[in-house]
RNA sequence: GACCCCUUCGUCUAGCGGUCAGGACACGACCCUUUCACGGUUGAGACACGGGUUCGAUUCCCGUAGGGGUCGCCA
């Protein structure tokens, strides 16, 4: 049998980050497996779908590099089949027409917890014959769940959850408008795309068990469910925007790269032994649900933070490079070119081990992009003292004469001239730094004249020299 | 309120009856060092509580406490 999982967010907002994860798993699972990855999107509630959310989750799962197999299924497109599977089990008896108004509902569910009871809808319609039916009032469909017995979901992560049937009532399958229900849609769509395992977040523990008794009223075979716990924000509370970001596309706005974003999801929640940085390859070759743990994770910043750090290590300079140019450009004010970007890839040795983001990268890499002469910030104006002025020309005399310029030979040079003058290489270096950044902290120094070139290099150092 | 679930360092977790309870992030110290980082070494830091079962419980069972989820003609 071929595995087929699925990711369905309904398109009210930004991809969440727990989604992310969401679809993460399924995808990973899906790979894993050799089966497939489908994508719905649940827009049967027209009020609050909007063409904007599905654009964005689906940009935020393009950034993931979760791809999906064929077209998105919209849901909301499917209303008629929905339908049609509420009318075929209205003919077998399995569901009913019910009258009640909404009013008799508000009134059942406020003295039913009054009395300590669970809210539920009593079941009032379900034998009573059409004919009693008030008139002028337009039905809900229910279905005719059954009243005894449990229902058991056997989770693959949860384990065997065991809910009475008198627990649950008899969902609407259909609105009085005739539109489906979620709880409808999502079993015949399920079935339908042929779906085999069903991952998804712990919210929907209950719900499977109410999808269950539509799955087998209809006896259709029960997908695999695996109910993923919950991301909680720092404090322990359901993930929500007063953690401050909760939609992926913010984490890429904030300079992290998917790959550290899938590592750190995969982590949260998951584990293989002691294993921590692990690529897509290796997760995809170790993922299973029996890794899943069952508590929900506080979502950790610093973590990500530091996963981000190391694949920013090991990613591809000219790929760095190309992610990092919009950020410098938007600082800047304008749009780096060909050359902006060579400049770019060709500093990013020595700068990608002192980035935690790209948008870190960005404000370390913008003093490349100052035209002369360097305006020094605040501190390095301080270092700039006349003494350390008159270094900076002896010591631009000096490198002036180097045959190859290079990090090595400019290092030789300067370190030369720091022992001739029974300095330690710090206290030349940090002024050299000054001219040439305008900045105290920068990557080093040698790699810094070997990226801007002699011509540019000497400049700079005269600049300063002058001043 | 009813039902279901969860509980190992601050955080993410390993553990699947006998371990000095391991790793990672964060934090402290030291080392490296031209700045900032990286890196290296190292330190402190946890089995929620109470009962059982057992020769022996972090591990199995039952309670308690705390936390979470669900109870819509939302998804």
């Amino acid at each position: 049998m071929t595995v087929v999982t699925r990711f369905a967010p309904s398109p009210t907002g930004f991809l969440h980050i727990g989604g992310a994860r969401t679809a993460l798993f399924n995808w990973l699972y899906a790979r894993h497996t050799g089966g497939k990855f489908l994508l719905r999107i649940e827009d049967t509630d027209r009020e609050r779908s909007t063409d904007e959310a599905i654009a964005a989750i689906l940009d935020s799962l393009n950034w993931l590099e979760l791809e999906w197999e064929g077209e998105p299924v919209y849901q909301a497109q499917r209303v008629e089949r929905h339908a049609e599977v509420a009318r075929t089990m209205l003919a077998q008896g399995k569901a009913y027409h019910c009258y009640c108004s909404p009013e008799e509902l508000t009134e059942m569910r406020e003295s039913a917890r009054a009395e300590g009871r669970p809210m539920r809808y009593d079941g009032r319609w379900r034998d009573r014959d059409r004919s009693e039916a008030p008139a002028g009032i337009k039905p809900v469909v229910r279905l005719r769940a059954p009243q005894e017995g449990e229902t058991v979901i056997r989770d693959k992560v949860q384990g065997d959850i065991t809910i009475a049937n008198a627990q649950l009532d008899d969902m609407v399958l259909l609105r009085s408008d005739g539109t489906p229900t979620y709880m409808l849609a999502v079993v015949v769509d399920d079935h339908d795309m042929g779906v085999t395992h069903v991952v998804r977040g712990d919210d929907h523990l209950t719900n499977a068990a109410r999808q269950m008794q539509i799955f087998q009223a209809m006896d259709w075979p029960v997908p695999v469910f695996a109910h993923l716990p919950l991301i909680h924000g720092p404090d322990g509370a359901k993930l929500s925007k007063r953690h401050g970001a909760v939609g992926a596309e913010a984490y890429r706005e904030m300079g992290f790269l998917p790959e550290a974003m899938r590592n750190y999801l995969l982590r949260l929640g998951w584990a293989h032994g002691d294993d921590e940085t692990i690529s897509t390859e290796q997760a995809v070759a170790w993922f299973d649900f029996d890794g899943i743990g069952r508590s929900p994770a506080r979502f950790d910043m610093a973590k990500l933070t530091a996963l981000n750090l190391h694949y920013i290590k090991i990613a591809d300079d000219a790929r760095l490079a190309r992610l990092t140019a919009p950020l410098l450009g938007a600082r800047l004010g304008r749009t780096l070119d060909e050359g902006g970007l060579a400049l770019l890839t060709a500093a990013m040795p020595s700068m990608k081990e002192r980035a935690k983001t790209l948008v870190e990268m960005a404000e370390n890499a913008e003093f490349y992009f100052h035209p002369r002469p360097v305006a020094p910030d605040e501190k390095a104006a301080k270092v700039l003292t006349p003494e350390a002025r008159g270094a900076i020309a002896e010591l631009a005399g000096e490198l002036a004469g180097v045959a190859e310029w290079n990090a090595p030979a400019l290092e030789a040079v300067v370190r030369g001239h720091a022992e001739r003058a029974g300095l330690g290489l710090g206290k030349v270096a940090q002024p050299l730094r000054a001219a040439l950044t305008g900045r105290t902290v920068s990557p080093p120094v040698f790699d810094v004249m070997a990226i801007f070139g002699r011509e540019e290099s000497l400049a700079r150092l005269t600049d300063a020299a002058a001043a």
